[in-house]
RNA sequence: GCGCCUAUAGCUCAGUGGAUAGAGCACCGGCCUCCGGAGCCGGGAGCGCAGGUUCGAGUCCUGCUAGGCGCACCA
């Protein structure tokens, strides 16, 4: 038996989840013996089979416009090199030898260059609308993980400073990211790294003892790269009220340490509760000084060593990392005997893996891309394989208001509060917007649009199409008939073009998930609730729901519901509220 | 100088090698005897440039141009 993959595939070379999917793999089954049957009859040459094995699902495809039919092959055109025939004969040559028993097929044809088109009865999905109501919000979830554990590390802030919007961007992304792989069928840990060792914490340290030795009515000044923030002078304030008696009787060296240690504490909560507000929580805190504690560093260099990826240059302990496609090697220790920042991290991720994941996703901040080789090719110094780390970048934000760049703060410091950001416009729309585009491009923040509390504003207008079901649901003369649900022959008095294109895109959200799990992509999620919210209103305006016929009343309450569950599900996962009322 | 990312409609962005390249914003014009009008319908223009691979390229490869970012025995 073949081992689960920590990352299966994403794109083509795979069959899509949920129904839509179930009906892919039968008819390839079809396409499949079709092409067999050609070839025993000799009416395509022996190279077609071979052919078209290696094409895997990948031939069959929806085609984008609906009307050329429900699925399309491409396998004749694919073939036609292999074949040596024209790929309109070798359609019509499948299309020929097509068995399309128990199949939902009313019609094929061979259309374009050499497309064979399936167009199926109108209401072959409608069942889907039942399975989604059994399944409620299980609905879209699959299995294509397999339970393989896989971590994924984001934010991880410095704890000098207050969290910023890049930050609050990758909480929202790495949140749904984590959130998307779970419904996919991994096992899934969010991790954040408390970096609290290092020359920044000395700094920071220092820092708040300048600010504190101000506030006794001393000369002091922030040193040299040290923290100017306020944030500081409020840690000042805290240390004094809780340590101040202690402080002034302290050594110098150690009190730094003790202010150190105090600030990175009250840093590190004050980011957890506001994540936690955002609604984000992490499985793991993973402080750097405790790893540093164990004896990690020290360890990971010797099982470098060890492996004979390192060597000695100028008093330096250097890393062979161009030996793994990095362009330059890399100092772990100095010549001073102090380990580089590339160690811990090195030793860190090693104790990922020694935790037991197969797999391990970092998203770091746009100032971080020039870390990724060297960070790829340290896990595999130590011998992991080339994909085992993952590393995404989360680009930069650029808050817009009035039409132009906004600065929110008046702090100092070059960055933006996440605080002030979520305050301004609520967290619904502050996740909903950071995942409106790829986490790789550069975001432009549009703060009046996200505060619009009208349908021009994305959000609202998903979270309205669920308000406004949840509405219909809540007549009483609705009651009855939504609890009694709607059986095989209701639902299929389904028929109309908005009732049939909204049931084809709640069909489509377990592929949606696993698509946009496995492509690491979750801004497809917001693209899928907004147009399955298009899909509602449409069928809305068109098809009364409430109608006085019976049993088309039940199919149509049904449908709704199915609706509102499927939007409840992708907000969920957004981390975005589905509110019944508004 | 080297490396990474980006280049699609006036703006912000989607677009898994397939058929006539989409959405939102902005702009203009329609639709309320009815389940929430926070809704629906209609209206324009576009793949930076030049080659290449392919039956087929916005998508893959090369070069160029223009933006963004990164290049330490700093973290």
């Amino acid at each position: 038996m073949r081992e689960p993959r920590a990352n299966p595939p994403a794109g083509p070379g795979r069959f899509k989840a949920g129904k839509v999917g179930e009906m892919e793999r039968a008819l390839s089954c079809t396409v499949r013996s079709a092409v067999a049957k050609a070839c025993r009859e000799e009416r395509l040459p022996p190279a077609a089979a071979e052919a078209f094995e290696e094409l895997g699902p990948a031939h069959l495809e929806v085609p984008r416009d609906r009307s050329k039919g429900d699925f399309a092959t491409t396998a004749a055109l694919r073939l036609a090199g292999p074949c040596g025939m024209p790929p309109r004969r070798i359609a019509e040559e499948l299309e020929a030898g097509l068995d399309l028993s128990g199949l939902p097929v009313v019609r094929t044809e061979v259309a374009g260059p050499g497309f064979l088109n399936f167009h199926l009865a109108p209401g072959w999905l409608n069942d889907v609308v039942a399975d989604i109501r059994r399944q409620g919000s299980a609905y879209g979830r699959s299995d294509l993980g397999r339970g393989v554990r896989v971590q994924v590390e984001f934010v991880s802030a410095n704890p000098t400073g207050p969290l910023g919007v890049v930050n609050a961007r990758a909480a929202a992304v790495g949140d749904t990211l984590a959130s998307l792989l779970e419904a996919t069928g991994f096992d899934v840990e969010r991790e954040y790294y408390i970096n609290d060792a290092g020359s920044q914490i000395d700094k920071l340290g220092r820092s708040v003892e300048a600010r504190w030795l101000e506030l006794q009515g001393l000369e002091a000044s922030v040193p040299e790269g040290g923290y100017q923030g306020e944030y500081i002078i409020d840690i000042a304030r805290a240390y004094e009220a809780e340590r101040g008696e202690w402080a002034r009787a302290a050594d110098g060296e150690e009190r730094v340490r003790d202010m150190a240690r105090f600030a990175v504490e009250r840093m590190v909560k004050t980011h957890r509760e506001q994540l936690a507000e955002f609604g984000v929580e992490f499985d793991v805190w993973f402080s750097q000084a405790r790893l540093m504690e164990t004896g990690a560093v020290e360890r990971t260099l010797a099982d470098l060593e060890a492996r004979g990826h390192t060597y000695r240059k100028d008093g330096a302990v250097w890393l062979r990392t161009t030996a793994f496609g990095d362009d330059k090697d890399r100092v772990l220790v100095k010549s001073d005997g102090e380990p580089t920042y590339v160690l811990p991290d090195i030793a860190y991720h090693r104790d990922k893996f020694s935790r037991g994941f197969r797999h391990v996703i970092d998203l770091l901040g746009p100032d971080h891309h020039g870390y990724v080789a060297r960070l790829k090719a340290a896990v595999q110094a130590l011998g992991y394989p080339e994909d085992a780390l993952e590393i995404l970048i989360v680009q930069v934000v650029r808050l817009v208001e009035g039409g132009r760049p906004a600065r929110m703060s008046k702090r100092r410091g070059q960055i933006v509060p996440m605080e002030d950001l979520v305050e301004k416009v609520g967290r619904d729309a502050a996740r909903f917007f950071f995942l409106m585009r790829s986490q790789d491009s550069h975001l432009d923040f549009d703060i009046d649009l996200a505060r619009h509390r009208t349908a021009d504003n994305p959000v609202y207008y998903v979270q309205y199409a669920h308000a406004r079901i949840s509405s219909i649901l809540r007549q009483p003369e609705a009651a009855a008939d939504v609890r009694a649900g709607a059986g095989p022959d209701e639902l299929a008095l389904l028929l109309e073009p908005s009732e049939l294109a909204l049931i084809r895109k709640l069909a489509d959200l377990p592929e949606e998930v696993a698509g946009a799990a496995l492509a690491r992509e979750p801004h497809r999620l917001t693209r899928y609730a907004i147009e399955l919210a298009t899909a509602f209103h449409k069928f809305y305006d068109e098809c009364r729901v409430l109608v006085d016929d019976r049993p088309l009343r039940r199919a149509r309450l049904a449908l709704a519901d199915a609706t509102r569950i499927t939007l409840a599900n992708v907000l969920a996962l957004c981390g975005v509220s589905a509110p019944e009322r508004m």
